[in-house]
DNA sequence: GATAAACCTTACTGTTGGAGTAAGGTCAAG
DNA sequence: CTTGACCTTACTCCAACAGTAAGGTTTATC
């Protein structure tokens, strides 16, 4: 099948799959006569793995590790396992930032009840 | 004052103090004979109050805003007001977003018991 | 007075994960 | 035969800097 069709069936766009190829993320997709990219339908379950991943903020190079990890299915699950797990740490980690982020906007939204910018309590806070 | 001693009043790297000036977020310098950049203790007001937008993950072009909204003092200061509030909102936003996300995780984490690749549930539920 | 460390300058590249655009080749339908 | 849909490569752009190179200046030490 071409890119186009591809995209279809995983919902990623051809520029996005023409760039996984080019980062090797994707292997070099072969050619017919015409020099267009030819796909099977294991590419579209490739692309499905690594749009799963990305759908989870996995980043590009830790999805080839995991990618990596299935050539040989005899090999410990382990680092999947990491991987996953950090992953999970981060966006812990990311939403306890946020939500102290969140407080501190939330009490600087409600500070002004002002009309004047010289009297605003938000650019008040702002300057200490 | 150079550089480097607004660095370390502020908090900012120097680098940093340059490309705020490069992309206009900062005034141009005024320089010394020997070139060197010299400022004064409103730059430091500047700065610190681009600083603790930043830590509120307000971008710079919306900085650009707030500080152009302060050269008129008797202007109102509802645009302010809606900034913050917009940026209240993105926070939010992006916690339930990835409140999501970790929910996903956690569960993929647990998922799998496996020692084996070739059956790990992780990846074969990144595969649907 | 020489020299080395610390500091300053501009300019260019790299980061992440693509999106946008240009300029052109191919193919099927009407 | 032309129009529109699709394909190709290659280049630039986004945000907010960080890293590095290559060079000029100042200050402290020997």
């Amino acid at each position: 099948m071409k890119i186009n069709q591809l995209s279809k069936l995983t919902n990623v766009l051809s520029k996005t799959i023409r760039y996984y190829e080019d980062v090797g993320l994707l292997p070099k997709a072969s050619r017919n006569s015409n020099g267009y990219r030819d796909y099977s339908s294991s590419d579209v379950d490739n692309l499905i793995f690594i749009r799963r991943c990305r759908e989870l903020q996995i980043p590009l190079e830790k999805i080839k590790v995991l990618i990596q990890v299935q050539t040989d299915t005899t090999s410990s699950c382990s680092e999947v396992d990491l991987l996953i797990e950090q992953q999970l740490e981060n966006v812990r980690k990311t939403i306890n930032e946020l939500s102290l982020l969140e407080k501190t906007l939330h009490t600087l939204a409600k500070s002004c009840s002002n009309d004047i910018v010289g009297e605003c309590e938000i650019l008040k806070n702002l300057k200490q």
